[in-house]
DNA sequence: ATAACTGCAAACTGTTTGCAAGCGA
DNA sequence: TCGCTTGCAAACAGTTTGCAGTTAT
């Protein structure tokens, strides 16, 4: 994402915070500085981790407290690999329509786009009888390269 | 799945704890008789549930140690639709290539078959250069006859 | 002014684990 | 008998929450 993108999307999400009547504070601003700044996917604890480095006085509470608020805003996307904790993307507005593949082997996660996937996934809800509301692809899998060679230039296994 | 299919998932995993040297004991017959005496997915305190229906005597523990082994021998297999606690599914062995639907009005699950996104799901492996290891394919979704009719007749939603 | 927000620490939930006793092979 | 397995309760990890003080509006 390219920076005017990243100021166009914490626009948005400022937007959401008036709209609903949420205030705008320091710690906000700082989480949401951060999560936009990146390309990455995180977790709850990187986040709060990279937050502090930018204030230190950011707390676990509030990065947790302000996650859902980006997730209800649709500006961040929510996945669950089956790992104990989420991962989250900060890229979600720009692309919706991408999946995800997690390596085993280093955990990085890859996105990748996929119609095709999409289109069938609504013919199957049609089918059931249901409206699809959310979807998420998850594959888990290990990396060619890394295997074959013992290493690999991935940026997914470093 | 009929009673001999059930039998014969049974001394499938009988078979598996023989081979790696683990005992048969009465808890995990026990766990093993419920596991696969229904059809539905369920969780590991339904499982606990159930189990001690049949015998007050089987802990919470012994069930938490019990299912990965369960996992591990592919006769039941593990899935995640973002809750905090996991699903499985007794019936993943007699066909493994089936993909979930949970419905977000009463979290009934239902399975359906598709080979269509397999191949896909492979094709973008290839692509990216990373072998599937596995696929979990969420579809979240809500029930359009329960809100067409504020009521609906699918097993999903009671 | 005042209601939303914060950090802290305690609570909570699902799951795992150390231990002494129990039991299958 | 031997050592794998058990139940119990405590520990654990990620997340949520009550509270008293702080801050945006």
């Amino acid at each position: 994402m390219e920076k005017e993108a990243r100021e166009e999307v914490k626009r948005k999400f400022i937007e959401f915070l008036e709209k609903k009547d949420f205030r705008i504070t320091n710690q906000r601003r700082v989480i949401i500085d951060t999560v936009f700044s990146t390309d990455e996917h995180f977790t709850a604890e990187q986040l709060l981790e990279w937050a502090r480095e930018k204030d230190s006085s950011v707390s676990r509470a509030t990065v947790y407290r302000t996650l859902p608020l980006l997730t209800e805003s649709n500006l961040v996307h929510e996945m669950d690999f089956g790992k104990p904790y989420k991962f989250y993307d900060p890229n979600y507005s720009e692309s919706p329509n991408h999946n995800h593949l997690i390596c085993e082997d280093c955990e990085k996660i890859v996105e990748f786009d996929s119609e095709k996937i999409e289109a069938i996934e609504n013919e199957i809800g049609d089918k059931l009888g249901f409206t699809v509301k959310s979807q998420n692809l998850q594959l888990t899998a290990s990396c060619d390269t890394l295997k074959r060679k013992g290493t690999c230039d991935k940026k997914s296994c470093s």
